[in-house]
RNA sequence: CGGGCAGUAGCGCAGCCUGGUAGCGUACCUGAAUGGGGUUCAGGUGGUCGGGGGUUCAAAUCCCCCCUGCCCGACCA
């Protein structure tokens, strides 16, 4: 491609609405430009990325077994009635009418119309597993589309759902999804960590997210970097425990004096003890009635923990004003002993202390030496707090880094959720009809490269991984003599013969400009032609990464950089 | 949905308080010089000042309503 030929728009300045880093550089180097709140135009060089993620996606897709077929953007609101998602899937589902007022749903994804197409062609057990993929526009409704690219409106998704007579099958297909996703985000040179997450409402089978590690992500994601142990905050284990709190014998029940201490970190000080030795207690108001939550001093609720070991939907902290009602105490001084009946849990960190100092449930008093079975009764322990940096590993026990993530796939077992609502069966080999079991595997397209951008850039623009990047290469003749012109010519005309994919600088501009351009939209390699190297018969070449120049005879550096594409199309 | 800020040329902004011919930088066009990291000078093109209504001889500027965008929070995942 000749630059002068092509349509490239880059910015000097950034503009003023953008705010993550991936999203200014695209937006200055001419990639991508808004249109409306998470709405974007894909420019050319944009595209290209864009094109470029997207075959690596249907390579690792086909090579997992799964089939290509694309899906309407536009679905009739019956298959979402059908589903129930037409009443709960809220304001995020776009909803239009056509012109004899009925109603339709720009898709944000795509279960109900694929359970609708199998149902309606498959009816064997012979004809399973199935594993049918896309990749198209999608529509989420987003309250607040932020960040350009990783949240948008409107964003590219390849989409997979597979179905399965049996658990097992479905186990396998997951495997498989689950190594493609890795294959595809090696093959982007990302930095990622599929992590178990949470299945939420869904409830009951697996389901990983694979995240990519970068400042700008707006999940917490831990991590072993031992055992590539990886989870998302809410859902991470540690397998916490404090072996210096081993059980000392119980004491006698003691009620001490301690005023103006309303918090944790007041009574650790008023009594010269560490917070880890003391006991917090929260109560939450659930739908099920009140529950107290008992957990050591120095650790944090988790509340998504609390929900699933309660099996609630609402948990709410309770307000300062129900206390004396519900729980027969001021707020601030809250414990056990003697409370009011109400349910008791604590997390598993407490069930081998002893001697608690927990509140009195009476102003200014603390009790010491609060002992469950004699003092007060509990019985259920389970894990509630959220893993802290440097906790160990619940598999090696080595300790854990906190990171920040951005998603960029989440794949997901299903199970019968979508088929038996919507009636997607099969007989099986006695001729009885089951509902087929489903896994549904998600990876955002545009949200990958711009992932790529965050992980990959410096002051003057991205660097781009090889097999994402717009162009392989740039060539830039510096100057208008006629063998400068004739020798860039001649190694565009040879690089694009050896297969590489290279824009030729041929515009009237400046060294600065080009180089500048180059730069910020981050071709990998650059070759340089310029007058005073090339009066020795050399040119300049260079990666982007590090920008080091290295002198060569034009042959030679095509070779190098013939070389060098080669090795990173193999991976 | 609540709170805050903003909307003036493709992009970044000033002008508004105190009403009186629409401005700067950049980008783009023309010319000259320059020619290895966004070069300099000169001359130009481009805007119904987000929309509607009102006040006024006169509104980008004052008043009212609406729309859109951004930030914080809530919601959702």
């Amino acid at each position: 491609m000749r630059w002068s030929q092509y349509f490239i728009n880059t910015l000097r300045e950034v503009p003023a609405d953008a705010d993550v880093i991936s999203q200014k550089l695209m937006m200055r180097a001419g990639m991508i430009r808004k249109v409306a709140a998470g709405i974007y135009t894909y420019l050319p060089l944009g595209l290209r990325s864009l094109q470029k993620m997207e075959a690596i996606v249907r390579e690792e897709m086909n090579r997992a077994g799964a089939i290509e077929l694309l899906m309407p953007a536009i679905q009739p609101a019956e298959l979402w009635m059908e589903s129930g998602r037409w009443q709960k899937y809220g304001k995020e589902l776009l909803r239009i009418k056509d012109r004899h007022e009925r109603d339709f749903v720009f898709g944000p994804t795509h279960e109900e119309v694929i359970t609708d197409t199998v149902r309606d062609s498959i009816s064997s057990y012979r004809q399973l597993p199935l594993n049918l993929y896309q990749i198209q526009t999608k529509f989420r409704d987003e309250v607040r589309p932020r960040f350009g690219l990783m949240r948008g409106r409107e964003f590219i998704m390849k989409d997979a759902y597979s179905f399965h007579a049996s658990s097992e099958s479905l186990d396998e297909t997951y495997i498989k999804m689950r190594d493609a996703y890795s294959a595809i985000f090696n093959r982007c040179a990302l930095e990622h960590v599929p992590v178990e997450a949470d299945t939420g409402n869904i409830g009951g089978s697996a389901s990983h997210e694979f995240m990519v590690l970068a400042q700008s992500g707006e999940d917490a994601v831990v991590h072993c970097p031992s055992c590539n142990y990886g989870a998302n905050l809410e859902k991470a284990t540690s397998s916490f425990f404090d072996p210096s709190t081993a059980p000392e014998p119980a004491a006698e029940l003691e009620e001490i004096e301690t005023p103006g201490t309303k918090s944790i970190e007041d009574v650790g000080k008023f009594l010269g003890v560490p917070t880890n030795s003391l006991v917090k207690t929260l109560v939450f108001q659930t739908e099920n009635g009140p529950v107290m939550v008992l957990l050591r001093g120095d650790r944090q609720a988790n509340e998504i923990k609390i929900k699933n070991f309660l099996g609630v939907q609402n948990l709410e902290m309770l307000e300062d004003a129900q206390f004396q009602e519900v729980v027969g105490g001021p707020p601030g001084y809250c414990g056990p002993v003697g409370a009011k009946k109400l349910r008791v849990v604590a997390d598993k960190s407490l069930e081998a202390m002893t001697n608690w100092v927990v509140g009195a449930n009476a102003s200014d008093k603390h009790l010491r030496n609060a002992n469950r079975g004699r003092d007060f009764d509990l019985s259920e322990f389970s894990d509630f707090t959220t893993v802290e940096a440097g906790d160990p590993c619940p598999r090696c026990s080595t300790q854990l880094n906190i990171h920040r993530g951005i998603e960029v796939g989440h794949i997901f077992k299903l199970g019968t959720r979508y088929s038996s609502e919507m009636n997607c069966v099969y007989l099986d080999e006695k001729g009885e009809r089951q509902p087929m079991i489903m896994g549904c595997y998600g990876l955002g397209v545009g949200r990958t490269v711009a992932a790529a951008i965050e992980q990959s850039h410096d002051d003057d623009g991205i660097i781009w991984p090889i097999p994402i990047a717009p162009f392989e290469v740039v060539v830039t003749p510096l100057g208008k003599e006629a063998d400068v012109q004739q020798t860039a010519m001649e190694i565009y005309e040879q690089l694009r013969a050896a297969g590489a994919d290279v824009i030729l600088d041929d515009r009237d501009e400046r060294p600065g400009v080009k180089f500048k351009d180059a730069d910020l939209i981050g071709f990998p390699l650059r070759i340089v032609v310029g007058a005073k190297s090339l009066a020795n018969g050399q040119v300049e070449w260079s990666f982007r990464r590090d920008k080091e120049r290295r002198l060569a005879t034009p042959a030679g550096a095509l070779a190098e950089i013939v070389d060098h594409l080669d090795r990173a199309r193999k991976g």
